[in-house]
Formats: structure tokens, sequence, C-alpha cells
DNA sequence: ACATATTCGGACACAAATGTCCTATTTTTT
DNA sequence: AAAAAATAGGACATTTGTGTCCGAATATGT
């Protein structure tokens, strides 16, 4: 469903920030090793999060990625995704066909069209935050 | 959501679907036009069809693809998706953890998972006899 | 000032998905 | 029997996703 790289770039977010609420900046090698990725490969990934403004670095010794709380706040899953996998997922028929529209349906479009706003709407509603306290509370886990 | 090939799989069996569904059998380079593919590709996607015996094929002249009534009735779009995807995509945690669980969730489990399972009940009851008729009756389009 | 620790960014490397080509095989028609 | 029309299947080619490496830039501490 999502890319290996907005996964990375998602569990990356959700740790970067529960360390942020403890008010630490965190170390690219701290944050793979936590999360389990590929070093060099996730930091592509946030370098990409640090432009789009959705976590902030630092570089120099005692330097990291951080999350403003403001920010922990408001971004959502569907907010990491777009910045990595674009805005193409809302919108592509389900059967490949070259758009998607009610006019012009593909065969599941009627059935399928609400399942998928579902799924948006969701990620849309789910903020980092949200995630972060739940792996704080070892509700969840993160690798 | 979806890979490509399963796209075209899909596709494509809807069309062989409906071209029996008037007693006739269709050819490779005809199914390609019709559904938009490229036609070599989804000549290996047919052929890991007709494997599982989804479709049925006939070599030689006036050969081609076609589909027995009463799999045209019991085929769903799960079906289709497993023969070429595998199973795994029932499985696979939305964040990318080694193992999707209740037990030892990941942040977004207890929201997704029942989107997902949505998704999945829905692929198993969409047959590809109602996608054909949707076709049919021009309320659909496969390309 | 210098050494050190860190992110940044470009170039490269590898793997998987997608797509093409050519030959073999099978069936039908002539 | 031969020719033609179709699928089957292996090998190859291209593109995209994933991942690595290394030098540059920058901030901190000594
Ligand atoms: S046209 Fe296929 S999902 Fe909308
Ligand atoms: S553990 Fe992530 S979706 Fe189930």
């Amino acid at each position: 469903m999502l890319s290996k790289t907005c996964e990375y770039g998602i569990r990356a977010t959700i740790f970067i920030a529960l360390q942020s609420l403890m008010g630490m900046r965190t170390s690219l090698k701290y944050i793979a090793e936590e999360i389990d990725s590929p070093e060099a490969f996730t930091a592509k990934i946030l370098q990409k999060l640090v432009r789009v403004k959705i976590i902030e670095s630092s570089k120099g010794v005692n330097g990291g990625f951080n999350m403003a709380s403001d920010r922990i706040k408001s971004t959502s899953v569907l907010d990491i995704v777009y910045a990595i996998d674009g805005y193409d997922i809302c919108n592509r028929c389900v059967l490949g066909l070259s758009q998607c529209s009610s006019n012009n349906p593909c065969s599941v479009h009627h059935k399928f069209r609400p399942v998928r706003e579902d799924l948006i709407a969701l990620m849309n509603k789910t903020t980092v935050e949200e995630m972060a306290l739940g792996i704080k509370d070892k509700l969840a886990i993160l690798r």
C-alpha cells in the first residue's frame, strides 16, 4: 500500500516526535537503530521531510532532528505520505485507467472509491502526536 | 495499491469474461488493444491466470482465451490479485513492521486494520461477472 | 584555530517491477 | 503435408524503487 520510503518516513517521524516530546533532539544514527531502517536511505527521506518543514534538523555536534510541538500536533500521516510519495495516490484508478472519474468509471469505481476515501480520511486525521503517544504509552511498537 | 500487473490482469479478465458471455474466444492481440496494455507483457500475465485455471487458453488458428461461465461467476477480484501478487497483501503491516499483529501492533494498526479488512472483503465479494456486466451495460469502461 | 560530530547532496550500486523479443509448440485450415 | 495463426516460455532490456558511499558544509566543544 505505502512505499517502503513512506513506511520508514512515518516511523522515523514518530520517533523524532517522541524524542521531541521529551525535549530531545535525535541523531540519524539513533533513529535508524530504533526504527530498524537502513541509515543512509533514512537520511534521504529525512532530508525530504526537512525541506517541507515537517521536521527540523541541525548540523554539527549535538545536532540531529527534532519536531516542533505544533507540528507534532498538526502533521498527519497523509502529510508525510504526500511529502514523500506525492499527491497521486488519491486520484489513481484502482484498475489503472488513465483517469479516475465518476463520469467514466472503471468496473470497480463505485464500490471501491468510498473505501479509498475512508482510508485517505483516516490517514488525514491520524496525527503524529497520536502515534507518538501510542509508542510512549507502550501501546505500540516501532520495529 | 495494486501492481500494474494486477491491474492489467483484472482488466484483461473482465474483457475475456465479457467475450465469453457472448460465446466468443478472444485473442491476446485483441485483448491488449481493448484494455490498452502492452501485448507481450499481458501475455505473461494471462499465462499465470491460465495456470491457476481462472481462464482457459487454446493455441492455434482461432485460438485465444476464454472463461468458463462458472468461473466468471465464482472468481473474485481477490482471486486474481492472489494469483498475481500473492497472498502477502493481507498480512502486511501498514508501517512495514516485520509482522502485523494485535499483540504487537504498530502505531496505526488498530485504526487502519478495519479499513484494510473492508477493502479485502470488498475485493473478495466483487466478482468478474459483476464487473463484466458493468462493461456490457456501458456503465463502466476498460481503458 | 582546530578537531569532531553531525546533516546535506551528489553519484553510484543493486534489486524488483515492468516491458520486449524471439523461438518453440500446438492447432486449424488448405 | 505444409502453411498459417495462435499461445507458451525463456532470455533479455528498461525503468523505478531501494539502498550505499563519500566528500562538502556546518555547527559545537576544546
Ligand atoms: S475509475 Fe477506476 S477507481 Fe475510479
Ligand atoms: S502492526 Fe502495523 S498494521 Fe498491524
